[in-house]
RNA sequence: GCCCAGAUGGUGGAAUUGGUAGACACGAGGGACUUAAAAUCCCUUGGCCAGUGAUGGCCGUACGGGUUCGAUUCCCGUUCCGGGCACCA
């Protein structure tokens, strides 16, 4: 019987849905395990060949885990909201809510057909009210929390403002926007609103006027990690920073936990660096430093406490407020210039060209340490946001601060024995300090670090820092509070009425707050959000329901909030829910969540490094403080597949002309390389009747050949439609099958590997299935009496190669090599004419994984009812692979040859002496002598001579 | 600039983590079957040299050193490519 894959995977994709094969439920008495693939956003294009290979890697690994007899929920869902299909309902007038279904419906068209084991009974999408519910909810319990450094969780605000009763912001720890010192007679003394407004300073979830990334072309607000070198990520427009009353998360709170969480899962190495990068702990001091002449003081903070006797100027940001009380009358005219110049520097002007720039604003601080009067300046180097807006300089150790002291002509003191700093500055913190006081200088306290390391001197001024109360040990993140308003339509509605401009939650119970109708989808004519265009989006208290906008009275009925939430939002937590996706009473039970605990194994790009993952890390947290979440860590194991990249073809035109030159000779011509479809070339030789149908103006093209053949030069590209060479896995199932696609994906190369798309090779893995499928039908087409004997020596050896190997690889996740595994196999028994059962069921097993459908017909072959699924993964067994022999290695005049082949049941002792006595070494070897015996690993000796 | 990960045939990539480098696949070349094509199967395929031949020798894992009986693997240095962070004090 011919393998025919259209019929078998189409017989089999239609039984797994009516069975419900891949349906799970929580059950005791079996262990768990997640499998989870970061679900995907439907995009218009509908999925390249790229696309799956996470997806495919994950379903192997989760096939396999339930062959192992795990409950394993796979479950696959989308992330609806987003920026395109606003971008297309802006241009087209569509309503997003249609593109995401219709593209949600071509993704799912195109998923079925490469079997993956998906419990589609547990699907979200992050834009439908039953889900978004829950992320309006987890975002109101952010606004009812603050976070207790103390106890190091979020807490419930109600705590708070006990504390503030009972005594205002003494002995307060939490985090906070800024410090705020009040006393309780002070707090009961304030307004409602003042209460409100002090208490915005501590919520997780956060109304505040802070810095942002605008984007004009976008109209709305970005994230840090949506901005990438001064563009918007999406789309390259220019990001401008800017003022403005956003909401914010409170992400920086759990700073420390997300760098600590990261030593207890298993992530790559390179993604966990890129996340603690991301955070950016530093340690250091924060110091006071004394104005001269005046009451006033400001606070520096610094790494290098260990270099204050080199301080010779001060910096401020120019954002800074300090720059205003600081700025001596005199000095004021260039300051002003100084600061309008700074503002017309965009984001982007201060990456490219990094001139040193700055003003003397005409003050001096005292140095706490030398008593000397530093000029205190400001410069665009120093950053508002970092810190504390303000910087000790220290030019003979930071490069930075060199640049300036050497433009501005300012004083340079090395404090390290033996460096030079003639040239640049010496960055190291290595060496000897010296000059901390200087020789011959009157100090002015009694400290010196002379003669210490630079370790040692760090801690030493850090000691007396926190003894002489001159400031205190402090630790600085460089991580941001997320900014968690977006300007736009397509997103999740904030549950946020406003009285009195203050911000009010929408009753729990009345949640999810649906997305508004509007009538078009651009900001209002005054520059308001899209939804600001709707009608009907007012929030009446009493009847408590979302009314008409001309009823706001501002007495019953309010505004609601008119931004929406990032897309992050949706993304943070999804996780949880596909655990318990119906429950419309809390976002997860509390039994679905102790059951399933947390991802096992998680599949996606590196790209959500610094987005996604650090705000899923950080909303779990929350909800693991909340006691929604029984783990603080939502994913335990991470595995980043590489993106696929395009194979994209070229064609030489002379140019001026419509001659196209084959590439082996184009370098005698003048022409210009243009991109061709890949669907037309094969193999890199041009189909040139399809390439003239291609376009209209290739009709009447002419060719200039090489060996009759129209040769296209190459490229990897990432795959998109503009270079051609997008490859749609349709194709390939129509032609190959899934179980062929499937399997070409992992051969390909390392999951987690970036790699060009090659259609030519996929021939390689289509001809093992059907000479797997051949072998088969040769053991199925057996009578009994011969398939029920006993397999052979050999057959078992080449089969319990293949379990141990298949084995192996899926634990360690390279099943790159275990596809020739199986081929090695299949061709080791096709050889032996192999026609045992007992060696063909296992392997059905052990195909199952990669692929699905032919593995179910098999076994359905082999007389199974039930699904391959509910099989058992078979056991290895090693004493079917033992060495038949062992050999023994000689080396001599500094080579190493092999030698004798030994029986396998030979001891180390008895190999070792048959090497010395000589008795089987070869003629060559003889008269030699034995230097030393070395038994190495698998059993194989090593005999060195002389 | 700092941090991380890499570099193996014409191509994608293997190598049990220190033990016969190049598995497997693609591509290429040759052959069988066929009227022919498709499909299928078989052989060759890192480079150089010697031999009619089986075969043998030398060189080879980016480059230069080192450790070792033995290095693609470990250590030091250099070059190149990729990723992250980037006036973060």
């Amino acid at each position: 019987m011919e393998y025919n894959f259209k019929e078998i995977e189409k017989k089999w994709r239609q039984r797994w849905v009516a069975q419900q094969t891949y349906k799970v439920c929580e059950d005791d008495t079996r262990q768990k395990f997640y499998v989870l693939n970061m679900f995907p956003y439907p995009s218009g294009a509908g999925l390249h060949v790229g696309h799956p290979l996470g997806y495919i890697a994950s379903d192997i690994y989760a096939r396999y885990k339930r062959l192992q007899g795990f409950n394993v929920l796979n479950p696959m869902g989308y992330d609806a909201y987003g920026l395109p299909a606003e971008q297309y309902a802006i241009q087209t007038g569509q309503h997003p809510a249609i593109t995401t279904e219709q593209n949600i419906n071509r993704y799912r068209e195109q998923l079925d057909k490469l079997g993956f084991s998906f419990d589609w009974s547990r699907e979200v999408r992050t834009c439908d009210p039953g889900y978004y519910h829950w992320t309006q909810w987890a975002f109101q319990q952010m606004f009812k929390s603050f976070y207790c450094n103390a106890c190091q969780s979020a807490q419930p605000i109600e705590k708070l403002v006990e504390h503030f009763y009972q005594e205002g912001t003494a002995n307060l720890d939490v985090a906070q926007t800024e410090e705020l010192s009040f006393t309780a007679e002070e707090w009961k003394a304030m307004s409602e609103l003042q209460q409100e407004q002090v208490l915005m300073n501590y919520r997780i979830a956060y109304l505040a006027e802070t810095m942002v990334n605008w984007c004009p072309a976008l109209g709305t607000v970005l994230a840090n990690d949506e901005v990438v070198n001064g563009v918007s990520e999406r789309g390259g427009y220019p990001v401008e920073q800017k003022r403005m009353k956003q909401w914010c998360l409170r992400v920086s709170a759990y700073a420390q936990r997300l760098l600590d969480g990261l030593e207890k899962i298993e992530w790559t190495e390179s993604l966990k660096e890129t996340q603690r990068n991301w955070i950016g702990r530093s340690e250091g001091a924060e110091i006071v430093f004394r104005v001269k002449d005046s009451d006033k003081s400001f606070t520096i903070f610094t790494t290098r406490a260990d270099t204050m006797f080199g301080v010779t100027f001060m910096v401020l940001a120019p954002e800074s407020e300090l720059v205003r009380e600081l700025t001596t009358p005199d000095q004021k005219t260039a300051v002003d210039e100084y600061l309008t110049y700074v503002k017309k520097r965009t984001e982007r002007d201060r990456i490219s060209d990094r001139k040193v720039t700055g003003v003397f604003s005409g003050s001096y601080a005292i140095n706490p340490f030398t008593g000397e009067a530093n000029p205190i300046w400001i410069s665009e180097y120093v950053l508002a946001g970092y810190g504390t807006g303000a910087i000790m300089a220290v030019p003979a150790h930071d490069s930075r601060d060199y640049a300036f002291a050497k433009h501005f002509g300012l004083p340079i003191v090395p404090l390290v024995e033996g460096c030079d700093v003639s040239e640049e500055s010496f960055d190291a913190k290595e060496g000897i300090v010296c000059n901390s006081p200087r020789e011959g200088v009157q100090p002015y306290i009694d400290f010196s670090l002379n003669g210490l390391t630079i370790k040692e001197a760090i801690a030493a001024t850090k000691k007396y820092v926190r003894e002489h109360q001159l400031g205190r040990v402090k630790v600085n993140y460089r991580l941001r509070d997320a900014i968690f308003s977006r300007q736009r339509y397509w997103g999740e509605p904030f549950p946020v009425y406003y009285r009195n401009g203050m911000p009010q939650m929408v009753p729990e119970e009345c949640l999810p707050l649906e997305l508004p109708e509007v009538d078009k989808f651009l900001p209002t004519e005054t520059g308001e959000p899209p939804l600001g265009n709707a009608k009907r989006w007012a929030w009446d208290t009493k009847s408590r329901c979302v009314v008409d906008n001309s009823f706001i009275d501002n007495q019953t009925v309010f505004p609601l909030e008119l931004n929406t939430m990032p897309g992050f939002a949706g993304s943070s937590a999804y996780y949880l829910r596909y655990m318990d996706p119906h429950n419309d009473q809390t976002l997860v039970g509390q039994r679905a969540d102790e059951y399933w605990q947390n991802v096992d194994l998680y599949v996606g790009g590196s790209e959500h490094a610094t987005g996604h993952l650090i705000y899923s890390r950080f909303w779990n947290k929350f909800l693991f403080d909340l006691g929604i979440s029984c783990k603080e860590e939502p994913f335990q194991k991470l595995v980043n597949q590489g993106m696929i990249q395009g194979r994209s073809n070229f064609v030489y035109r002379i140019k001026d002309t419509n001659t196209f030159v084959s590439m082996g000779v184009k370098d005698q011509y003048d022409v210009t390389p243009l991109h061709v479809d890949v669907n037309i070339v094969s193999a890199d030789v041009l189909d040139i009747e399809a390439f003239k149908a291609w376009r209209p103006e290739y009709a009447t093209a002419e060719f200039i050949l090489e060996d009759g053949k129209y040769v296209c030069g190459w490229a990897v590209e990432k795959m998109s439609k503009s270079m051609f060479n997008v490859v749609n896995p349709d194709m390939i199932v129509e032609r190959f099958g899934a179980d062929t696609l499937r399997l070409y994906e992992m051969f390909l190369g390392p999951i987690e590997q970036a790699k060009p798309w090659d259609t030519n090779g996929i021939d390689g893995s289509h001809r093992f299935l059907k000479k797997f499928w051949n072998l088969a039908q040769n053991i199925l087409s057996q009578n009994t009496q011969d398939t029920e004997s006993t397999p052979s020596s050999a057959e078992l050896k080449a089969l319990h190669k293949l379990i141990k190997k298949v084995t192996e690889d899926i634990e360690a996740f390279s099943y790159n090599t275990s596809i020739p595994a199986f081929m090695i196999a299949t061709n080791e028994l096709t050889q032996l004419k192999c026609n045992k059962r007992a060696v063909l069921e296992p392997m059905v097993i052990l195909i199952a994984p990669f692929a699905p459908h032919i593995a179910e017909e098999l076994w359905e072959a082999l007389g199974h009812t039930t699904s391959v699924c509910d099989a058992t993964w078979p056991k290895f067994n090693e004493s079917y692979l033992a060495e038949e022999t062992v050999k023994m290695m000689v080396a001599f005049n500094g080579k190493t040859r092999f030698g004798i082949d030994f029986p396998a049941d030979a001891d180390n002792a008895t190999i070792e002496a048959a090497a010395r006595t000589h008795e089987q070494t070869p003629k060559y070897l003889e008269g030699r002598q034995i230097v030393k015996v070395i038994i190495v690993p698998k059993r194989m000796i090593n005999i060195v001579m002389k």
